[in-house]
RNA sequence: GCCGACGUGGUGGAAUUGGUAGACACGCUAGGCUUAGAACCUAGUGCCGCAAGGCGUGUGGGUUCGAGUCCCUCCGUCGGUACCA
């Protein structure tokens, strides 16, 4: 036996024994409770960072503690295997994406087993092959026959470094998610997911979202951006277009009547119509096409000036009958409500800035109310008072309150035919088409005389073609390949073009979760029946920063293939149930990246230290939530107590092993060291056990068995002393147990060094003796006017009013009392005395 | 601006319902072991003070017998989001 833990030979053959006895292979079974437990699967870039390293680690320790809870676990992994680095790869090594790719996958796979990360491989899924994209092609088709996926010509997200369409949700601050580079705007025919069909039912679930982070959900409601209000109708006054009607959408009709002009977004359909009625055509355009040439970065700076230009022509107000005229403005968006807004320059920042600076009339209606008399005047000159308040000068609405207008003026427009309360989202539908090769294709032939033409089903999957170069240059490698580009048409048999844009690469894990619940078969992405039992997800683990991106598309996509009836009736409409968001690494003060230079090699970690002391090390520096700031010295620190472990088994090893551990009740051990140290056990297990049931406090439970080994530390032993030796047993025991799903090869190599030929990753977990974490004497906290100023040890059953009289008696107590006035004393039982004095 | 999280020793971080602030670890100091070093073992380590004691959880206030924890104010850090009508 060595004398020192050689985490070399020993992690690795037990990656070997747990692979041997196919540990965490799991099938469906009604004798445990099932647990889902997933984490969100790595992009193979090449090789782990550490996020990969802190994510599935954590994932890790819950599978294994769930297991030895009793739960039938369901631990999976698989690749997210499309998507542009493959490619940039091919292009820069002269190689296939598909190449690069699954050597990848082979290496980091050969990563996950060296962390001693435990998954049923059976259930392992890569995107990018045909069998698992193939139905994501038929959920398309299928989604297209329900209208959810349509195709229309859109102003869509650009990045000309990607060369590719980006969604809203991908583009961060003008700038793409994945390079960094910053976006523009181009007009393209685009492929579409109808996620605002579901935007009710997504804001809605939120609330019923209980195990996730209130980061995660706030930012969610947040990107649906759910607005109340009401679309109202200006009609127009004068010149040829005399009669058509304006849509506007505002959240506040109750001012209404202060509108004294309309608004309308440059590329608004409408502006260029009206203004060429109206003669001026030309300086409209001339404007629109300055503002369609300021980049979205600039024109969305809050600070930038507001402009607009007059069409000539005037509106009526539907309330109260008015004449306004129409400008065109650069702040008006036209993706945003209807594109037109109505104005109340004095009830509206915006708004009252324009009308400042064209001179237009700045009508109050709202006045405030309920103002304390010293609050400062509200209508101070040039501000437009924004809050809510009573209605002036507003007609039969004069006098309402401001929410009471909100409900009564669209039912009055809607009685008119001139509006009708409404909502708006912020959340726009999903663009899915990308411009690349290492994608899913989008399974539809383009006949010119069918059009848009969905590939049958029986002819799925419609593979990617192999024989393509990769230059880099000019449009995707699919449009260069003739054989797959040149089809005939499933209609009218005549010739046909295959679309050539590939699916978003956020579709493939939109519902990955789905078919790993199935050990994978060619004829059904999953089988009903294994939805039924394994799902939701009962623990996601994932990085924060898919709050707005994945983790919303996959919950539209579960409802979607549960309404297209793939996701069996009855199994919940949410995904998962509880999610965690691990925090970042960092190091020197930054998140880890190659551009900065501070990344830490998990490869070198594991050759230098092992894995146990890489998974210690990232699981003790902080809570799992939060950012883990990467140290050295703390990973030393974990080696250390690996070592520390390792010597006070094999120490102690001749006192212990050819004894059983303490069995007989917790009252008739004699020696009250041994006592002592059998109570500081279980409250280890209580407290490890309460961790990880909780808030998976990995760093507090890991401390903990750290003071159970400081304890047996210092614990003396008589070799004639046979119950202490049971004691200092199942003392040892108890740490192997408790620390073995942090760091499992240790702890497999002490169990078995302890005599045991059972696999530790098998056994049941262990629970506390209460009589051992009872204790007979309790610590009393005595203070004075609140301030701590002694500790006294009394017996359990002390009476409140003993209590009392001992803590005055104490002379570090007496000190404080003697010559005051007593004035009261307040007693806490079993825990606490104060004495209040004058 | 708005939404969310957070602010505790030299450092990472502990502190169930308001009840001993600083567990555990890093670092540092001293001692032991060693020819020496590394490793290991033991002890100490919030600040001021010889001590008694005092002061201490971003700031200022409040509630309470008692506040890191609850309420209000301000300051700061991080994440998200934004001409959203």
């Amino acid at each position: 036996m060595q004398d020192t833990f050689d985490h070399k030979q020993t992690e690795s053959r037990w990656q070997e024994a747990w692979r041997k006895q196919h540990v965490f292979e799991v099938d469906r079974t009604t004798d445990k409770p099932k647990y889902y437990i997933l984490e969100m699967f790595p992009y193979p870039s090449g090789t782990l960072h550490m996020g990969h390293v802190r994510n599935y680690t954590i994932g890790d320790v819950i599978a294994r503690y769930k297991a030895a809870r009793g739960f039938n676990v369901m631990h999976p992994m698989g690749w997210d295997a499309f998507g542009l680095p493959a490619e940039n790869a091919a292009i820069k090594h002269k190689t296939h994406p598909s190449r690069w790719t699954y050597s990848n996958i082979a290496y980091m796979k050969r990563q996950f087993e060296r962390m001693g990360w435990l998954f049923d491989w059976r259930r392992e899924v890569a995107t990018c092959a045909a069998d698992y994209y193939k139905w994501e092609q038929l959920f398309f088709i299928q989604m297209l026959e329900k209208g959810l996926a349509y195709r229309k010509l859109s102003t869509v997200n650009w990045c000309p470094s990607c060369n590719t369409v980006l969604a809203n949700e991908q583009v961060e601050e003008g700038r793409c998610w994945r390079c960094e580079n910053e976006t523009t705007t181009k007009e393209l025919t685009q492929w579409f997911f109808k996620v605002t069909q579901y935007a009710e039912e997504l804001l809605d679930g939120i609330d019923k979202l209980t195990g996730w982070p209130e980061r995660v959900t706030s930012q969610q409601k947040h990107w649906i951006g759910r607005s109340d209000g009401a679309e109202i109708l200006f009609e127009v006054a004068d010149g040829p277009s005399k009669g058509k009607k304006i849509p506007v959408f505002t959240t506040r009709p109750d001012t209404v009547c202060g509108v004294t002009y309309l608004s309308l977004a440059p590329e608004h359909p409408l502006t260029l119509e009206l203004a060429t009625g109206a003669g001026r055509a030309a300086e409209v355009s001339a404007f629109a096409e300055k503002v369609r040439k300021v980049d979205k970065i600039k024109r969305t700076d809050e600070n930038y000036e507001k402009e607009g230009v007059s069409l000539g022509v005037h509106v009526i107000n539907p309330v109260t009958g008015a004449k306004v005229p129409l400008f065109a403005a650069n702040f008006v968006l036209m993706d945003y409500g209807t594109g037109a807004v109505m104005a109340v320059p004095a009830h509206d920042v915006r708004d009252h800035a324009f009308a400042k600076k064209y001179g237009l009339p700045i009508k109050k209606v709202i006045e405030a109310v309920d103002l304390p008399a010293d609050a400062p005047p509200v209508y101070v000159q040039d501000m437009a008072y924004t809050d809510h308040g009573k209605l002036l000068d507003s007609g039969e609405f004069t006098g309402l309150t401001s929410e009471e207008a909100k409900k009564k003026i669209p039912i009055w427009l809607e009685k008119k035919g001139a509006g009708r309360p409404t909502v708006n989202y912020k959340l726009r539908d999903w663009g899915l088409s990308r411009q690349r090769y290492w994608g899913a294709p989008i399974p539809i032939i383009h006949c010119d005389k069918d059009g848009a033409v969905p590939v049958p089903k029986d002819q799925l999957p419609v593979v990617l073609p192999e024989d393509v170069e990769f230059t880099g240059e000019g449009a995707s490698p699919l449009a260069r390949s003739e054989k797959f580009l040149n089809v005939k048409c499933p209609k009218c048999g005549g010739p046909a073009k295959r679309e050539t844009d590939t699916m978003d690469t956020f579709v493939e894990s939109s519902w990955y979760y789905l078919r790993y619940m199935s050990i994978p078969t060619p004829d059904k992405p999953f089988a009903a029946e294994d939805v039924k039992y394994w799902g939701p997800v009962d623990q996601y683990i994932g990085g924060v920063e898919h709050a707005t991106m994945h983790l919303l598309y996959f919950r539209f996509f579960h409802r979607v293939l549960q309404d297209l009836g793939w996701v069996p009736a009855g199994v919940p409409r949410e995904p998962a149930t509880r999610l965690l968001n691990q925090g970042i690494v960092y190091k020197d003060g930054a998140k880890m990246s190659k551009s900065k230079g501070n990344v830490v090699d998990p490869d070198g970690l594991i050759e230098r230290y092992g894995a146990d002391t890489t998974r210690l090390f990232v699981l003790f520096a902080a809570p799992p939530e939060k950012v883990l700031e990467w140290s050295d010295a703390g990973v030393e620190g974990s080696y250390r107590f690996v070592g520390r472990v390792w010597r006070m088994v094999h120490a102690n090893l001749s006192l212990i092993q050819d004894v059983k551990p303490w069995s007989a009740p917790h009252a008739s051990i004699a020696n009250p060291d041994a006592k002592k140290l059998r109570t500081k056990a279980h409250q280890t297990i209580q407290k490890v056990t309460a961790d990880l049931d909780h808030d998976f406090r990995f760093n507090t439970a890991i401390s903990a068995i750290m003071e159970l080994v400081n304890e047996i530390y210092g614990f003396k032993v008589e070799l004639n002393d046979e119950p202490s030796r049971q004691i200092l047993r199942e003392s040892i025991d108890t740490v192997v147990r408790l620390l073995s799903p942090f760091a499992p090869h240790l702890c497999e190599e002490l169990w078995k060094n302890l005599g045991n030929a059972s696999l530790l990753s098998l056994e049941p977990w262990r629970d506390h003796d209460a009589q051992a974490v009872e204790l007979d004497v309790i610590t009393v906290v005595v203070q004075v006017n609140g301030k701590h100023r002694a500790n006294i040890t009394l017996s359990k059953a002390v009476s409140k009013d003993d209590m009392a009289a001992i803590a005055a008696r104490d002379p570090k107590v007496t000190l404080f009392l003697d010559g005051k006035e007593l004035v009261r004393t307040v007693i806490v039982p079993g825990k606490l005395v104060n004495f209040v004095v004058k």
